[in-house]
DNA sequence: GGCGATACTGCAATCGATTGCAATAGCTAA
DNA sequence: TTAGCTATTGCAATCGATTGCAGTATCGCC
């Protein structure tokens, strides 16, 4: 049913009785063209369902109005795509990003190759970098630093990084989890995730503010590494938790994956959640409102995030100063950890 | 400390003291150039870390080494990118095309253009396209079948598709399913899920093949639509099963998420799963061995899935015909089903 | 009638790599 | 010594669109 051959602009500037730099510039909507010669060439271009050949220009611009987007893993545990809040941030950014006329290029970063600046950047392939992972405690990051690369970070600050970074106020967020527990009347909290990565760093400080604010001693709060998986928050609260048990009274997990596997291990020790101990995560994936209990959580906005993300790379592609931003977080108490009173 | 200016393949050219045809061959390997010059041409261009430039290469090739992948959703629910299942398998396309030596390009078809063939092939942005959504009822998919895009399709055969379709073994699986339900001794049971989709009718057809054998009264078996979603699992389980109840005793819902949601309704009314009522889902996603009870379902086999999407794909741009392919399931029975004799 | 301004349009170079074909050098065999 | 090969290398065209600059009409106005 197509046409055999791909038209090309040159076939739609015959057609059209115009120069190649007339069809251009009329379909390119460039008011220096007569209009009744536009809407003639752009007439002919949709009869004839033209599509300008990005590739070529690209080469002309010099941009490929691409941009992609990298999801980092820690090399050693090497984890594929599944954490459920990075992909829906993938999905936000997904959108926006075909909101401002750019195209997504996703990578997920497993091949080794240390080098995505000059893979992505140097071969043209793309105008700008979005990097979302677990951490951004990557020597890869810094590396980009050192260049002219643009690109931004989802993650959290732990300092004066010089690159910005957009990401959810996770002190904040681990602050309103930590206060939620000590109110529900909780004195004996544990911390479940690996404080290597700064997003999770800061939440575990967060939480420590709250605990030294109400005056808890810091003996009374431990904290214990575990990976952003269902699974190993179950191994963990089974390998680790129930020794401490009875004191034990209240779990902040650092993702609702990890807190979903902990819920799992307690119920299946006959612990009543929230009553003996009351359990709260990070993200409010879909699936949180829907376990049972249903799991308290800290909200990251998906949304705002995946914008912002979009919007700091674009300020920066255009040459001018990007900002970091924190993003404001909200605490949604459900039943794993609301004692009622 | 990056060069200033981009590196071009005439420089490297200029460098090593060769012509821009005897660089270009020497990068590329070709043994047609002395391998002395090869030599030093790519140590020249590594020393400098040249990268060929993408775009001009593809310019010149008339190809992007690039597949898009869509993810298509249904124009009226809208829902963004969320279900578990659908992410896992994407995860898996993107390492297996990265190994192949092609870029990933994503595109979730929010924007109602129902020209992707025409987007990303006759644009040259792609050289193939995947698409994947939830049932390929979609008639931008038949209008590419039309033409002479390459592409292929995550789903389920309806009938006689001209055009390539992978996906799971739905039929069996979903007689697998019903087949556990009815040896737990279920008799009354409800599939939960949209029989407009492909993937889910033959599921349900599936269902419906193992009650028949089992001399089931077909007025024994609901079908009841219901999105991908736990929220609507949920609502669809409250709205309308309760009434059903006592004599109802076994659900199949169509995706583990829609049966996280059936969980929740089911539990906060104090029915016992699986003794009075046995569950299971659909996909295995990584939550389903983590709620409570843990959910039984049928698995598919995304890394089977996602490699054989990537293989026929490219099979088809070599020229030769793609097949359909159905990928075996594997029945995973755990608490929501299991009635322990 | 002529001069400058205005409004369009087209020529030709350019982006950077690839590749068919021609050219050159070195060597062997007659 | 020379025709005939082989092994390497380079020339120049090409992919398709964009754009600076120059060229041509047309018009107004003195």
């Amino acid at each position: 049913m197509n046409d055999k051959k791909m038209m090309t602009l040159a076939d739609i500037a015959k057609l059209a009785g115009v120069s190649e730099s007339t069809a251009s510039r009329a379909l390119r909507n460039n008011p220096v063209i007569n209009q009744t010669t536009r809407e003639k060439v752009q007439q002919i271009a949709a009869e004839y369902q033209f599509k300008v050949n990005a590739t070529a220009r690209n080469l002309r611009t010099q941009k490929s109005y691409t941009i992609a987007v990298i999801i980092a893993f820690d090399a050693k545990t090497q984890q594929s795509v599944s954490d459920p809040f990075l992909l829906e941030l993938l999905g936000v950014i997904a959108d926006e990003l075909s909101q401002h006329g750019y195209d997504m290029l996703l990578s997920t970063s497993k091949r080794d190759d240390k080098d995505w600046g000059s893979y992505f950047l140097d071969s043209k392939r793309a105008d700008g970098l979005i990097i979302i992972g677990q951490g951004e405690h990557d020597p890869r990051v810094e590396a980009l630093a050192q260049t002219q690369v643009p690109f931004v970070v989802w993650g959290g600050r732990s300092g004066d990084e010089p690159y910005p970074i957009i990401g959810s106020d996770n002190r904040q967020g681990g602050r309103l989890a930590a206060e939620h527990l000590l109110a529900q009347g909780c004195r004996q909290l544990v911390f479940l995730g690996d404080i290597r990565h700064n997003e999770i760093e800061q939440r575990h400080l967060g939480m420590l503010d709250a605990c030294q604010a109400a005056g808890i001693a810091s003996d009374a709060v431990q904290q214990l590494s575990c990976d952003f998986t269902a699974q190993d928050g179950y191994l963990k609260t089974q390998q680790h938790l129930f020794a401490r048990l009875p004191e034990l009274d209240g779990i902040f997990a650092a993702s609702d994956a990890i807190a979903m596997g902990a819920m799992k291990a307690l119920l299946e020790h006959d612990i009543a959640i929230p009553q003996q101990v009351a359990l709260i995560g990070f993200d409010d994936i879909a699936m949180s409102a829907y376990c049972t209990p249903s799991l308290s959580t800290v909200k990251q906005n998906t949304q705002s995030g995946g914008k912002a993300l979009v919007n700091q790379l674009l300020t920066r592609m255009q040459g001018q100063q990007p900002l970091s931003e924190q993003l404001a977080v909200k605490l949604l108490c459900r039943q794993s950890s609301l004692r009622r009173l």
